[in-house]
DNA sequence: AATATATAACGAAATGTTTAGTTATGCAAC
DNA sequence: GTTGCATAACTAAACATTTCGTTATATATT
């Protein structure tokens, strides 16, 4: 998957997360100082060239919305970011950030508890 | 922290892999088509006005070796990437992979035997 | 010392990204 | 229908990144 660039991610989570809108909708939720109109215009189309998002027309005016969705993206950022630093695995990334201590005890064992979940149904559906 | 442009985290994961090494070492690391001495040479300096890496001179040829080590920049981008994508909670990142059964059962248990041991960890240090 | 070699610095061209002015077109108000 | 308004398309300029040829300089070789 191609990858976004800084000014086209922005966009892109504005639409994931109002889900569609026109030009003037995704203005609306960017920060001061916001962009002029053309250039979320111009960016807009660009994410149509690449694949990003789609529009439909009434009349003259585009409602845009996301063909790539958000959890399309996630995964396929976070498999590269995984791949390229913890050598593809999963386990050592997440081992780092325990150590790292980036996380809490209450959290890890959230963790946990929705990954055993997850463990018995791989194990039920066999 | 500043981040690294595709070019950049290239010459970036060469020098964390080889701890240090003079242009020609890095450029040994680089998959065909090898980039040109020069491009090399010019990402390096562009990298050391960045904080990224810093040299060691042996008369006028220097060996580089970087400043912000692997650690510390995966620690910041996923930081990032999980601020942005996962509302900055860890445990909705990995839960959505446990999901998205991007991990098998095996490597799941691996994770939690991992985390147990940090959660007994930070228990014991109370 | 003269020459060759290796290197970093410099400069510039090619490419990619961002920003926004200008233009053309359709629609609404009058 | 003419005017004004909103919009997308077009265009171009500013800026950033990537690539690498050229140059200057130090060191090694003869």
């Amino acid at each position: 998957m191609r990858e976004l660039t800084r000014a086209e991610e922005e966009v892109m989570q504005v639409l994931w997360k109002i889900r569609k809108g026109f030009v003037k909708d995704i203005l609306k939720h960017f920060d001061e100082p916001k962009p002029a109109y053309n250039t979320v215009s111009t960016i807009i189309r660009i994410l149509q060239d690449k694949g990003f998002v789609d529009h439909k027309a009434y009349g003259r005016t585009h409602e845009y919305f996301p063909v790539v969705s958000k959890d399309e993206y996630s995964k396929s950022h976070l498999n590269s970011f995984v791949n390229d630093y913890f050598s593809n695995s999963f386990e050592k990334m997440v081992s780092f950030f325990a150590r790292e201590k980036e996380i809490s005890v209450k959290e890890m064992q959230e963790i946990m508890k929705i990954m055993e979940g997850e463990v018995l149904k791989q194990k039920a559906m066999k």
